[in-house]
DNA sequence: GTCTATAATCAGATAGAC
DNA sequence: GTCTATCTGATTATAGAC
């Protein structure tokens, strides 16, 4: 049945996507994840090719929401500092436990050719935020904005969200200032 | 010997802390380690009796630097962010490696039970910075300023070094004022 | 202190029945 | 679409010789 298809994959996303959350990817193995769907670990290899198909398809949401904030960033031509770290900060917030699983195996990524990717979107962000001739001080700027920002957006769950959000927003901006 | 114990033991912490930072605590084998120094894995065990009392050894160094840097300031009553941001970068500056090792695999630190610890450091620099009693909003700046404090610190590398740090501090220092 | 040899276990992956 | 059964190879760890 088809439905039931979706169904089971969209499963083993969510068990493997929190295993690999909280224990990280290589730690992880399909033996738990099958065994916590009550499944076996050769039904995993029929919706999954292979162990790191699976982690590609956790990961792919992030992968292509991050750039297209980027993507929607750069055509507009947008200039507001404050505008480009709300959208990132709401990109990481929204896939925060898949960045949580990425943080906590990077070793996994670099298997898998993301981390220039993730290195690309830091080159990119800079651009938009102190421009294409960054002295090494601006770089160190944008390093404390960007990454505050994100584990602000990461560590989000207690407190009243819309203020976090504009705390850490505005923390960053002012990071950013000279 | 006992000379010849020491520097064993100090070159099997030296490459294991190597392949922890590039590839991951559990991605790295205690094969690949002792080939790599030309020793058996069985030698590895005189030397260290698990594969996690190994990792204990080469994290412990910076498992006592800040704490050591912490304390040092709760005594002195410290109550400059400035100084207490610069105390706090150059501890992970100076441990940037193992750090790094420690960042490429937490689900390996959450097994060892240092997370607790390091939560504990959080909480005790959020008290120096912005006092006992932070309302959600201050806690984010405290996210924002440490959390990218940090990773400047291990960034750190490129460009003039004094020039970076006194860049970091001060960006994380505006991210905490209001 | 370092070795050889091996135990015990678990990993990811595959073949083929149902 | 899920199963049983199994392969292959790697892993941590131990016992005991030298």
């Amino acid at each position: 049945m088809a439905r039931r298809q979706i169904d089971t994959r969209a499963e083993i996303r969510a068990v493997a996507l929190q295993l690999f959350a909280e224990q990280g990817f290589e730690k992880t193995s399909l033996r738990e994840i099958a065994e916590r769907l009550g499944i076996t670990k050769a039904a995993l290899y029929y919706h999954f090719p292979s162990k790191s198909d699976l982690l590609s398809d956790v990961v792919a949401p992030l992968l292509t929401d991050v750039p297209a904030m980027l993507d929607a960033a750069e055509r507009a031509g947008e200039s507001d500092p404050r505008r480009i770290l709300e959208g990132y900060f709401d990109v990481i917030a929204r896939h925060r436990v898949v960045f949580m699983a990425m943080l906590s195996d990077i070793g996994a990524l670099a298997r898998l050719d993301v981390l220039p990717a993730v290195f690309g979107w830091r080159d990119r962000l800079q651009t938009l935020l102190v421009g294409p001739d960054a002295s090494a001080a601006d770089a160190a700027r944008v390093t404390v904005a960007v990454g505050g920002l994100q584990d602000a957006a990461v560590m989000m769950g207690g407190g009243p969200a819309a203020e976090v959000r504009a705390a850490a927003v505005d923390a960053a901006y002012r990071a950013l200032r000279t």
